[in-house]
DNA sequence: CTGAAAGCGCTAACAT
DNA sequence: ATGTTAGCGCTTTCAG
């Protein structure tokens, strides 16, 4: 039991009588040095389980070895799918994760930005929270030359490497799978106007029905993007003088919502009214029915996220252009929608 | 715009041709610095957004500042409340939060053990894999005098802090309320045999049934903790000469299971079978009807266990026995119980 | 009241 | 082939 604290490059050139320096090029097996104090060094080494001190190593190198990571809320299943995609990318590549969570609150997501810079990370990854409209703290870490990589929630204003998801095209496979069903008053539960993702999703609704030939109607388009709310909203647009025999939501606990309200009035699902939900959450496996939705591919974009902030840190002359990628989406069908020609899962 | 990395106390020093550990003293109110040069540097300080480098700090005081967290699968709806609660707390106390998923594998489990402590973390929160039943990697952890706390997924073979939940009392408590609503012959879907909260949930279970004069017969109890299983055992389970007029899950999400197969048989929830799940899980809000569930209070006990590890890393000398603390559980009543006497949510 | 020096652990020039 | 020196950014004696 050595309590002393770690073994440093130090302990072990005493005990050999040699130098440090000696000690750390034979560690790291540089050529001129002599086959005998190489072996000799790295038994010691061995024997004193030796790690190398990661915190003088960065002092020296002036290399952190962390990635900063900001993301809104890590219990909902695509945002902790993204986590696991960067996760696993960054170890590979030898990077450490440091990670703060906004909790949707704006004034969080800014401190969290602040401690990750001071904290010396040497690159972010940030997905703004539902509050964000300002975008001075993502600047900030731009002005003291961090690296930023935003992912889903990503602002035009701001000039970094981006990832999303094809959210228009996705919305759009949702409805045109909806209209070949043979729905004909599609409705859509979106989300906060004025955000991207809804925006996106919107003109990818609208899109689909005027490909469809189906007219669109005002009274079929609901801002509401939760469990609670949609629980209200369906009632509505079921009262209505001619119900939605379909609705396609922004996410799948809003579907949910949708789902639970309908079978309370005694509407079936698929066979009177047909559903689509936007994530491929656990939850859409576990309804009843099971829920047709889009697949977001959250531990791809967490790859591409980290990937992009490990080619950013590799070029350090940062004339490459930003890039924004695009996920493509799927559709995955299931129970609550009615069968067009194919059917799976 | 700055781009020449951080401003650093000797930039500060020179630029007020005064020496760095003066400006050192001054940043940090020093008594015995005067008033008008105090002054100055904290002006020029904040005029260059001068952070001090924490990395440099922790090299001299030795201490990294980051708290090392394993977790088994972040996409599980108790354990990213647990992140939360251990992430509230860490940042309160000035700590960063490290974080590797084990993907409930033992190997990547002992890797992030291993990273963890050659990244000079002060201290280890642990919540094991699945897999795990060998322990070399934790006391490795402990030999190199880094406090862990363990939680949740605990064992009495370490000398550690730990924290978990009340798992016999939460079952007992469901169990119970059960069996005060007038079921007689209550199943009960368990975990993993040998794992401690599986064992402990049944034990609850059976001694519930005990002090309900309610007789247990072993065709009633089944291992089966996930979805998938689920939908098999619970036909089997109510093909039986006699079944059962409730079932008690392990977790929620079995629950959602076995109701999804009861819809299918035609039962009804919770008049013709009563259920009753384990966590309190997003999904248990959303299910219809919705789910009666113990409330673990995944949130609170992330708090508890960085706490734990707060005090420990206060008391540097170790003399303070191991804590081992348990968190209460809650039912929480909902539509898939028949009401006893007082009803909620 | 202020400054010079040393050292946390490591490595890269630069000797020897 | 090995050793010496210096320095990454900071603080803490210890001198002035």
């Amino acid at each position: 039991m050595k309590y002393k604290g770690q073994v440093t490059i130090k302990d072990l050139a005493k005990e050999l009588g040699i130098a440090p320096s000696t000690v750390s090029k034979a560690l790291k097996n540089h050529p001129d040095i002599s086959e005998s104090t190489r072996l000799k060094v790295n038994e010691l080494a061995r024997k004193y389980k030796y790690y190398p001190n990661p915190i003088a190593l960065s002092l020296r190198s002036a290399k952190s070895k962390i990635i900063g990571l900001v993301i809104p809320q890590i219990v909902h299943h695509f945002f902790s799918s993204v986590v696991s995609g960067i996760e696993d990318v960054a170890y590979d590549a030898g990077y450490n994760v440091m990670i703060y969570q906004s909790n949707e609150s704006f004034n969080r997501e800014v401190m969290a930005c602040e401690n990750l810079v001071s904290s010396r990370v040497e690159g972010i990854l940030i997905s703004s929270s539902k509050e964000t409209r300002n975008f001075d703290h993502i600047n900030r870490i731009l002005d003291n030359g961090i690296p930023v990589v935003m992912y889903d929630r990503v602002f035009d204003e701001i000039k970094t490497d981006k990832v999303t998801v094809d959210d228009f095209e996705g919305a759009y496979k949702a409805v045109c799978h909806l209209a070949s069903t043979g729905c004909k008053r599609i409705a859509h539960l979106a989300g906060p106007p004025g955000l991207r993702i809804t925006d996106l999703r919107k003109s990818g609704y609208l899109e689909a029905l005027k490909d469809n030939k189906l007219k669109t109607d005002r009274d079929l388009i609901v801002y509401c993007d939760n469990f609670k709310q949609s629980l209200i909203r369906t009632k509505q647009l079921m009262n209505l003088p001619e119900p939605p025999d379909a609705i396609f939501t922004v996410n799948d606990l809003t579907a949910t919502g949708v789902m639970k309200t309908l079978h309370e009035m005694g509407l079936r699902v698929p066979m009177d009214v047909s559903l689509v939900g936007f994530s491929n959450s656990l939850i859409s496996q576990v309804t009843n029915p099971t829920l047709t939705t889009v697949n977001q591919h959250g531990y791809q974009m967490g790859q591409t996220a980290i990937q992009l902030l490990l080619d950013r840190l590799m070029n350090t002359q940062s004339s490459v252009p930003f890039i924004h990628q695009v996920i493509k989406t799927d559709l995955i069908l299931r129970d609550s929608t009615k069968s067009s020609l194919a059917r799976r899962n």
